[in-house]
DNA sequence: TACTCAATAATATTAAATATCAATAAGAAG
DNA sequence: CTTCTTATTGATATTTAATATTATTGAGTA
């Protein structure tokens, strides 16, 4: 199937990098349907799993919450914090390896892993901290 | 607020334990409604609720489709196969240590993570090889 | 046995995402 | 440039997982 460039598609793939970090796909229709109200929601949609499947930017699926589409950058691990539910990043070295010494262990072809991590952000424990008192 | 038990509720935990591994709350619900027509599909979701949060079950969060439940057992890591869309334990000693070790890196307070692989099954693997000739 | 309110059944609602489909426009061919 | 094909769009309906609502029921105490 041979595939079309369209306005839509680019004002996506620049959305998503401008956001350029953890953005729903409802911010990024938002992002968009300031300067293209005519937009349709579908066509976000449509587009952040075409550029996801082409490759041009990044899914990071969220248990619990949407999902989130991110620019290609280095490989990075994501934290969600449960109190105030936003997305910070992790660079964690330490975790590559980890495929390859899983793939040994089983009958599975590996193709991926997420890590979701959960925990308070530094912001909200603080508020919680003095909150407490 | 005082806790009452109720028969739904141990319905709800005899079926996850008899179901044993991976059930969603829909594959719960059917398990009880087999017996219990009655039953709200409501009702199990509240208690699957309920139930995971006084620890008597385990919730895995899986992104992308129904949260499923487990027995309370060994700590262990899942891996959803991408054609079938089952899930199948992976027992991962390696990967204790990974938390603690995160700890110290940032101003976050973790209260655990999910890391869920993603691959393709022994059994789709097979079928898919055979069907490709 | 009677009383209180936590829990239930049934239904409505929400949220995220996909499906449908007539209308539009990208890009190739003439 | 004009025409043609069909991928893509916009708009809406639908799906799926889960929660909210609310009158009714029943667990546990007094």
């Amino acid at each position: 199937m041979i595939r079309r460039n369209t306005i839509q598609r680019t004002f996506v793939l620049e959305a998503v990098n401008k956001l350029h970090c953890h953005a729903t796909a409802d911010e990024i229709y938002n992002e968009i349907a300031k300067k293209h109200p005519t937009i349709s929601r579908a066509t976000v949609y449509r587009n952040l799993n075409l550029l996801s499947e082409m490759g041009e930017i990044r899914r990071l699926e969220l248990p619990g919450s949407a999902d989130r589409f991110d620019h290609i950058s280095s490989n990075h691990c994501h934290v969600k914090c449960e109190v105030c539910g936003r997305v910070f990043d992790v660079d964690m070295d330490f975790v590559s390896g980890l495929e390859s010494g899983i793939r040994d262990a089983h009958g599975f072809d590996f193709t991926g892993y997420d890590i979701i991590f959960h925990g308070i952000c530094p912001e909200c424990k603080e508020q919680k901290s003095s909150g407490k008192e």
